[in-house]
DNA sequence: AGCACGCCGACT
DNA sequence: GTCGGCGTGCTC
């Protein structure tokens, strides 16, 4: 007998292991490792992965597989191990990290059914209206619940559970001639002479040249309704069939093709160790530091190429807002129908077939956001991250991973070389390419010779006290002026979206808080209302005020809304697109806005982080950066390095072709060093000052983190058990360590849930994730019953 | 995570 | 007496 050995989709502690299922004879030789199958668990049928195959089992009571849910494995040798990995360093439950690697269409939905047993009662047909079944969720929604239990119990009718596979393929009729085409025109004699629409499409397919085609196309092109078609196929002419179709989230766009671009002296020096890395097949890690507009694109596409040349696979990875048309453009337009994209805005089903033609070994090149990290490629040769200091590449749910990490064990796995490219590498790259770990190349020149653009920077206390009380100083506001007349174009960033940020009273200073969270509620616009941004609470705008009853209520804090608002009051004669969440939220809205701007329909392009990214349009000439400081004072150790990339980031969109350009950025703390030497470009001065910094506060690069949080609705409560897990682990580290807390997190309570959190920083900890695993099974009987929840993130990004 | 089982108080 | 509340423990 074979024996599966089964990981159950079950994410809870106790459940974090195998369970061993035998496999039915029919299935012997078929069921194999890293396949979906339906397992009985308790009264119920859920979903699992066999992990392992297996001769013998010390389980007694051991349960058939019900049936496999995959024809082939969903994953390989590789990422099983990798999962293994994973969830020792993530400290998570196997499940979630196999449901990390797979598209979401693989996740399991579970259905009960309610059936009547053949001597059912009268009773339970009256209640199921003589029908067979009904759902669950319908026998609640109807209130039956109760009656069917006695049914249930007495034995007249019983609970069934589905596992239902939600990986659907698309189909389309295709439809093929059978007889040979000389042959069409005896046939086309003998058809009855009342059959006018069989008769044109017979002469409609004597004309045309191929064989198959799609039915509905076929019956279009013919201009004959679909009953022609079945007629023909009923007399043998033409015969039908059901092909598998991919959802192509592409299908109407062209690629333009692309051939390779000749290479500069700097970008060949770079290439050649690249090239080297993937011809002895050894692993290595390259950071690519290349200025905005340094072609660290084509270097990518030219090592791809190579790649491609040995008969192996690349896998690309883009922060997901960068992830537009444009970018995809590049690849697809090299690597043509090699490429593959892979991004949370294609629905499940385009997902799903996207991450098939990977799996059928029917792309070569991926191009995706974080997750595409799990392709199922077998012959990696490359793997890319571009904008390798993008704080979206880490995970902010369970599995807490970070890319970057998932991508280095890959490339050790398959011997191939990684590249991190960026215009402001993170530190903790940056570091590490200095300690040389990691292999740095440099790209210091823009393509073109040309020069970045100059960065003025405006001191708004200084507007202030000149009498400028509005969100544009003199010098960004004549320049924007100035552009309108020179009908060239202007990007505005403001890293804030809605209205205000907060409303206050100017009598007694009291500002509106959320009920239910520690923070401020904001105020938003369009539908006139107060709302917490973490909670969802909603209420309307006070007319006085709640503490002193004053009148004076004022709004405070600027979004891009309430600019557009202003710029349109100043200069009506400008036209002013919105980019933000609120205006992108519908499929292809992000698109429709940047062919606007692009084709000169706008003046002025005014958005949020998202406009920060790849765009590249030659008659940009002036970058306006509204409030630099929006990042700057947010309770995080990398708020300084997150504006520097900003910053560099969208000064990089001005002035790329032939205009010059020139970048405006207004702040309230001109002298701050992150400010300064964005407006400097000066990469390596920041990474100086910022390791001095990282290094008096014992952050990263010089300590790694592990942040511990634990929330509950009791106050008591989450400070007790985070001073007993806080002195737990002061007694399981080495005193290399440093223990920060307890303290309360930076927003001490969301949806009336209190947060505390001890932060762990330390260099070589061997024994911190088994003191960590032993915290979560110590409180595993409160998390469940009373509520508790207690969160690990190992490296965080967001220290919320 | 779900689900059954089992033990207690509140009604028919 | 029975119904149904939720604490407890198990799932190959």
């Amino acid at each position: 007998m074979t024996i599966a050995q089964v990981i159950v989709d079950v994410p809870s502690l106790g459940t974090d292991r195998v369970f061993d299922y035998s496999i039915p004879k029919k299935w012997e030789g078929m069921i194999q490792p890293g396949m979906r199958v339906a397992v009985p668990f308790g009264p119920r049928s859920i979903q699992g992965f066999v992990v392992r195959l297996n001769e013998h089992t010390d389980v007694e009571k051991i349960k058939n597989i019900i049936q496999p849910l995959d024809l082939a494995p969903v994953l390989n040798e590789e990422l099983l191990q990798l999962g293994n990995w994973m969830t020792r360093e993530t400290i998570s439950y196997k499940v979630s990290v196999f449901h990390a690697m797979l598209p979401v269409a693989m996740k399991a939905k579970y259905e009960k059914i309610i059936r009547k047993k053949d001597d059912a009662s009268l009773f339970l047909d009256e209640l199921l209206e003589g029908k067979q079944e009904i759902s669950w969720k319908e026998a609640e929604k109807r209130n039956l619940l109760p009656a069917l239990y006695k049914e249930i119990q007495s034995g007249n009718a019983e609970v069934i559970y589905f596992v239902k596979n939600r990986a659907r393929k698309k189909l389309k009729r295709v439809v093929e001639l059978t007889v040979e085409k000389d042959k069409l025109e005896e046939l086309l004699h003998a058809l009855p002479s009342n059959a006018v629409n069989q008769k044109k499409l017979v002469f409609h397919l004597l004309q045309s040249n191929n064989g198959m085609s799609e039915a509905a196309d076929l019956a279009k092109k013919a201009e004959v309704p679909a009953s022609a078609i079945k007629a023909l196929v009923k007399k043998g002419i033409l015969s039908e069939h059901m092909v598998e179709e991919y959802r192509d989230p592409y299908e109407h766009k062209d690629f333009k093709k692309t051939s390779p671009l000749p290479l500069t002296n700097e970008q060949q020096t770079a290439m050649k160790p690249i090239l080297q890395s993937i011809e002895q097949q050894s692993h290595e890690t390259f950071l690519l530091y290349g200025v905005t507009g340094s072609g660290k694109t084509e270097v990518y596409l030219q090592a791809i190429q190579e790649v491609i040349k040995q008969g192996k696979e690349a896998i690309v990875l883009v922060p997901e807002i960068a992830l537009t048309p444009q970018m995809v453009e590049r690849f697809k337009g090299r690597f043509g129908s090699d490429v593959a994209v892979l991004h949370s805005r294609l629905s499940i089903g385009e997902q799903y077939d996207e991450w098939r033609k990977i799996q059928k070994k029917e792309v070569k090149v991926v191009v995706g956001a974080r997750s595409a990290i799990f392709a199922p490629f077998e012959h990696l040769g490359i793997i890319i991250i571009d904008e390798e200091h993008e704080s979206s590449y880490k995970q902010e749910e369970i599995p807490r991973y970070h890319a970057r990490d998932v991508a280095i064990k890959r490339g050790e796995y398959h011997q191939c070389p990684v590249i991190l490219g960026s215009a402001t590498p993170s530190l903790e790259s940056f570091a590490r390419a200095q300690k040389g770990v990691y292999h740095l190349l440099t790209l210091s020149k823009r393509m073109n010779d040309r020069a970045m653009p100059p960065v003025s920077v405006v001191d708004m206390r200084e507007e202030l006290r000149s009498g400028n009380r509005s969100m544009f100083s003199t010098e960004l506001f004549e320049r924007i002026k100035d552009r309108l007349q020179k009908k060239e174009q202007t990007v505005l960033f403001l890293n804030r979206r809605g209205h205000s940020t907060f409303i206050m009273c100017r009598d007694c200073g009291y500002v509106m808080q959320c009920p239910h969270c520690d923070i401020s509620m904001t105020y938003h616009r369009s539908s006139n209302e107060m709302k917490c941004h973490y909670c969802g609470f909603q209420t309307g705008v006070p007319t006085e005020c709640p503490e002193c009853s004053s009148n004076h209520i004022r709004y405070f804090g600027m979004g891009t809304q309430k600019v557009e608002e202003e710029l349109v009051k100043l200069l009506p004669e400008a036209r002013i697109v919105r980019m933000d969440v609120d205006t992108t939220t519908r499929k292809g809205a992000h698109e429709r806005i940047l062919e606007h701007f692009q084709s000169g329909k706008a003046d002025i392009l005014l958005g949020t982080q998202m406009i920060a990214k790849g765009l590249d349009f030659p008659n940009i000439t002036l970058v306006g950066v509204l409030s630099a400081d929006t990042t700057l004072h947010l309770p995080d150790f990398r708020a300084a390095e997150k504006t520097f990339q900003l910053l560099t980031q969208v000064s990089g969109r001005a002035g790329r072709h032939e205009l010059l350009g020139e970048v405006v950025v207004q702040t309230y703390t001109p002298e701050h060093y992150s400010i300064q030497l964005a407006a400097m470009q000066d990469y390596q001065r920041f990474y100086n000052e910022e390791m001095s910094m990282r290094k008096i506060g014992s952050y990263p690069p010089f300590y790694y983190l592990a942040l511990v949080t634990v929330i509950h609705e009791d106050l008591l409560q989450v400070v007790t058990v985070t001073e007993k897990i806080s002195s737990f682990l002061k007694s399981n580290i080495s005193k290399e360590a440093i223990l920060l807390g307890p303290v309360a997190s930076p927003i001490p309570k969301i949806n009336n849930r209190y947060r505390y959190q001890c932060l762990i920083k330390y260099k070589r900890e061997p024994n911190l994730f088994s003191a960590l695993r032993k915290i979560l099974e110590h409180y595993n009987p409160q998390t469940s019953r009373d509520g508790l929840s207690i969160t690990i993130d190992i490296n965080p990004y967001n220290m919320m």
